[in-house]
DNA sequence: CGCAGCAATTGATCACTATCAATGCGATGC
DNA sequence: GCATCGCATTGATAGTGATCAATTGCTGCG
């Protein structure tokens, strides 16, 4: 990584008006502002490690992040993927103890660093804050249970169009004359932890897909041929 | 359910002290207890329906409540068990949306309800009310996610043992000339959803443990014959 | 340009677990 | 004591996806 000279201040971040810090007042941005460290951030580093305990909070300004977990054995699972606006290391920090997860960069990004104390500060000054984090963590909570349930009931072909439909929410491309794009940002062996599966067989199901003509892929770029027959498929689940 | 003339103090309480409201006030206190109801509930009664808007939380008292999802299928997925002290419903009333999953009384249980608008008005007057559901929540997303990671990388027999120990941990009942002993508190089917497979497939792998004398079954009991090597198996994962 | 190294695909096989169907068991009620 | 209902087990089968191994494709680099 490489410290960044740039000192951009949150007040014109943005993003920030969708993220847990939406409702800071001046002088609390500009406490961030002051001790807050940007850094320029590039695919495979690694923002903190599992295990470690937590030193504060990353923002991500841009680029793409994504939260990995380790288990025993050493496997290791996509648990999600970061967008710009997100605050992410927040849990070892709130809730006092190491990192559950790792955060690997996964494109080229602008990180700010908020450092323990300042956001400790903050917090006991001003209880919206907790309240963001905490509805925060409810969501998240949600989708977990959620994609559980998923990767219970539902086979790779149902989880691999899902998963591809969450992705197009965040990351589509509108359509061209083809029909809907969507530029995967991640790699197939990615795609595949994300669904709870091997790369085979997200290749395979890949083909599956473009032979039943509802996808067609040429790399990362998925074009959506029948987005209502996909729709479908995903709605009411056979 | 019937509505029980007990009205027991919340002070009195055995379970307060490792609960979300442990730290309150006698006045706080005083203030549960001069509204809550509280109830006598039986087996397959329903706390809270899955799409209902809160009402408020339940605490629970004694007995045992699992929370319950069902998906668009109609599929019912066991998500976790409640024990007494444990404050549930929570999620809908701080995130503001309907319940995402449905709780059932699993065994005798009193329920303490508490209905929402005093809730929030302890939340908004005691800060650190809201910092124990944070906690509580991030530990639940801790768990979610790790059982996410279990399912996707352990086989069912490794996973059954983890599930009998954790329960063994919370439900165990010391050991008795045979063994260590724990006395199951759900059905099988229960005991498959919550490692995410069939109840045949329980039903096979606890043939299994047999066989190899790790564990032997009789109705609902369950006798470790040899924990060292059950940890070994759930530990140094293969 | 060609090589190295990694990512992705393809192929063949196998194990695991789901599924479906039937039977067994146990509690409950008449 | 017998019938019934729900729960659990057992059996037979099939499908899905994992695994292992080999190939292809791609990217960057000397």
């Amino acid at each position: 990584m490489s410290e960044s000279g740039s000192h951009s201040k949150c007040n014109a971040c943005p993003t920030r008006q969708n993220t847990e810090w939406k409702d800071l007042s001046e002088e609390e941005l500009d406490l961030i502002d002051r001790f807050k460290r940007v850094s320029d951030r590039e695919p495979g580093e690694i923002i903190y490690q599992q295990g470690d305990q937590s030193e504060g909070v990353y923002c991500i300004q841009s680029g793409l992040v994504g939260i990995r977990q380790l288990d025993a054995d050493g496997k290791e699972t996509l648990l999600r993927l970061c967008n710009p606006g997100e605050t992410i290391g927040y849990r070892a920090l709130l809730s006092n103890s190491e990192h559950s997860h790792y955060a690997e960069i996964l494109a080229p990004s602008h990180i700010c660093f908020i450092e323990r104390r300042i956001v400790t500060d903050l917090l006991s000054h001003n209880p919206v804050i907790g309240e963001r984090f905490l509805v925060r963590s409810l969501n998240e909570l949600n989708e977990a249970e959620e994609n559980l349930v998923r990767s219970r009931n539902l086979k790779v072909r149902t989880r691999l169009l899902h998963c591809l439909m969450v992705l197009f929410d965040q990351y589509g491309d509108g359509n061209d004359q083809k029909g809907y794009v969507l530029k995967i940002p991640v790699s197939r062996k990615d795609l595949a932890s994300l669904i709870t599966v091997t790369p085979e067989s997200v290749s395979r199901t890949i083909n599956n897909l473009e032979e039943d003509n509802l996808v067609h892929f040429e790399g990362r770029n998925a074009h959506f041929m029948n987005i209502d027959a996909i729709f479908d498929e995903i709605g009411a689940v056979h």
